[in-house]
DNA sequence: GTGAGGCCTTCAGC
DNA sequence: AGCTGAAGGCCTC
């Protein structure tokens, strides 16, 4: 099946930009998964191909298309933003890169653990979290899992994180689990609230500050004008537009929202994507 | 209100 | 070989 694309699209820098962690590439295929469904996945000129077996194509169709956010149109969202070369050039470089509308509570997990970590050791914390706690999910011979449930989180507990090796992160795992299990916090429900609002309950998540936040919001509820501020952005940010001043993130993140707009979060992503691969 | 230190684990660099 | 510091942050004192 193809899906066709009417603005800008770029697969591999959109799934391999450090937004989410587990899809994997062989001969040209990504192959990853989306809830509860395995899919494979190929970019020919401006369309998507999928593989599909046995599925509803429709379904498949609807459920790609809000994944990959295809009703945006990001030639809009680049004239959008300011215009200096310091964000239009990586913009350039990655046209079509989409920030995607992920699952929250997977999201907001991997987030979690991205806290002093990397991208290569933040995959593979997901991947051993689906592999032993998910369900096992196939497209036709090829097997995964399902991200885990906070059910699943709950009744692993703490110590068996800690034996995947999650370190401190697994405690705020576990009880971020308990938090949303008991409806303490509603992920659902911040689709519907501003940003301020959304952020604020986030961060009432044990292992959740204002960079993971942000990020949540991003990259899962689609706040296009969240801006996750780490050691990295920190720096380009002030270095190139603050005259190098020292600044905590918060006030960074503030002056980025003011200075870049509706769409800060694209703003951010791709120069996010600029400095972490220019070495 | 602001800042330094500690935290699991891995991995690169000496 | 074995040590040291840093890695996409958060929490606490």
């Amino acid at each position: 099946m193809i899906i066709s694309i009417k603005s800008s699209f770029d697969l591999e820098s959109t799934l391999f930009s450090g937004q989410v962690f587990r899809w994997q590439k062989f001969d040209g295929w990504y192959f990853g998964v989306i809830f509860d469904h395995v899919v494979k996945i190929k970019q020919i000129d401006n369309s998507i191909e999928v593989y599909c077996e046995n599925t509803d194509k429709f379904f498949v169709s609807r459920m790609l298309s809000k994944y990959f956010n295809l009703d945006l149109d990001i030639d809009e969202v680049y004239n959008q933003l300011p215009k200096d070369e310091f964000v239009q050039n990586p913009i350039k470089k990655y046209k079509g890169m989409r920030i995607l509308k992920q699952d929250p509570w997977e999201c907001l997990i991997s987030f979690i653990c991205s806290s002093v970590s990397n991208i290569k050791r933040i995959s593979k914390n997901i991947e051993d979290l689906c592999i032993n706690l998910g369900n096992n999910i196939h497209l036709g011979s090829y097997s995964r899992q399902s991200f885990p449930t906070p059910q699943d989180i709950i009744y692993a507990g703490p110590d068996f994180l800690r034996e995947l090796k999650l370190g401190f992160r697994s405690e705020y795992i576990y009880q971020s689990a308990k938090m949303i299990e008991s409806g303490e916090v509603n992920l659902e429900e911040l689709y519907s609230l501003s940003y301020d609002e959304s952020l604020q309950t986030l961060v009432s998540l044990p292992g959740v500050g204002d960079k993971v936040a942000n990020c949540v919001l991003l990259f899962a509820f689609n706040k296009l004008d969240a801006f996750p501020v780490d050691v990295w952005i920190n720096r380009a940010i002030t270095r190139n537009y603050l005259k190098g001043e020292k600044l905590p993130p918060l006030h960074v993140r503030n002056w980025s929202r003011n200075y870049f707009g509706n769409y800060a979060g694209y703003a951010n992503h791709y120069i996010f994507h600029g400095i972490r691969l220019q070495d």
